[in-house]
DNA sequence: CCATGTGAAGGTATTCACAGCC
DNA sequence: GGCTGTGAATACCTTCACATGG
């Protein structure tokens, strides 16, 4: 059936596709089964299949998906074909490491700016992005760049993304460990790495709890 | 209702909770209430009610809860009293970040030890962690370390998993871009950076798909 | 035979509404 | 009156089974 809503939980999984059906292309493949997508991806079959449901036929029954119409599809589904600019907030350890990071590019994202209020940062340059002061936020208005990735101090989040939203951007992608506030309009993604691994030890086997616990 | 089993999206939550917690103890609060907690950390006041009623009484009707047992037992829950040592395996743009990064020992984790396979950074000393070999990973048997971060390039992840495996490892949090296996008994946390800002720009306002879309 | 696509069933998590207690 | 704790209702997501088509 054509043109569900996609539920949350499958958007979360599209780029995990989009990755597995960009390896299969580069090995020279132009169909893929859900069987063989699943088993390179750690999701099961018919899991993709139903995802793949919600947006249409890409599949032949026999043959598998065609990777490039579905990849193209994808892509388009998480506006990966239009948006792509994105400014760095925080040039600090995990910020050079973002700034550094080839990994957005396979998504046709770009990190095209990067700001700091440290002087000694400021005006020098990283990964061919120049460094500019935090105080020149407001011109990314003009320069269409719609998406943010903030990585300063947590007592400096707010007032980034409070400054980001009145210069237009239209989604953030935030490290700082707490919560930030924006207009509804505004989708924040907030990835709090020490959370990630705090939650770790609690799925590791209990060393001995017997009984009546 | 005491002892039933703590869905995941709660275990999911807890860590944010006792982040909430955290802050409102050391501005000299003694008790919180679900709504309180709730306008802190962005989560709904009976999502709170329902997390926490899963194990057990720490709330008292008409005042709230006791931010101190309640820490005490998320921690407990996570395990975060228990275990605390962990080894960070590639000491790259990402790696030097993580162990840079103060915010892991509020939740009582300690990177103790770290590996990296470039003679170049072998021997050096960052943040109190000398970088070893990563020959010697087979090491962390005898240390009492059950926690590891891998911030390895893709190609090199499932073997230092393995190899971390081998060597008693019962927890991964795992930063390269690929899906990697191990052991039922050990659990493995992906945290693929890329794949959280590819799914941002899905949620933006679309641009004006004006009908028959 | 092969593999997709999908209604239906099953399971899990969220939200509600309110009883119970301070 | 205030706030927690929890069954019930709802919404959401996953899994299954199989009809459909190459």
């Amino acid at each position: 059936m054509r043109y569900h809503k996609i539920p949350d939980e499958t958007v979360r999984r599209l780029p995990v596709y989009l990755r597995g059906l960009m390896a299969s292309a580069s090995q020279g493949h132009r169909h893929i089964s859900s069987r063989t997508l699943a088993d390179s991806v750690g999701v099961n079959a018919w899991q993709i299949r139903k995802d793949f449901s919600y947006f249409g036929d890409f599949g032949t029954r026999g043959i598998g998906y065609d990777i490039e119409k579905l990849a193209k599809e994808i892509k388009k589904i998480l506006r990966l074909d239009v948006i792509c600019k994105a400014a760095l907030v925080g040039v600090g350890d995990l910020g050079s490491a973002l700034l550094a990071y080839p990994g957005f590019r396979v998504f046709g994202l770009d990190i095209v700016a990067a700001f700091d209020v440290d002087p000694k940062k400021v005006g020098r340059t990283m990964n061919g992005v120049k460094i500019e002061d935090s105080s020149r936020l407001n011109t990314l208005k003009d320069r269409d760049i719609t998406l943010a990735i903030v990585a300063v101090p947590r007592a400096a989040a707010q007032s980034i993304v409070d400054e980001l939203v009145s210069a237009g951007i239209k989604g953030v992608l935030n490290f700082a460990p707490c919560k930030v506030s924006a207009p509804k309009r505004v989708k924040v993604i907030t990835l709090d790495i020490a959370m990630e691994l705090a939650r770790l030890p609690y799925y590791l086997p209990r060393p001995s709890r017997v009984e009546g616990g």
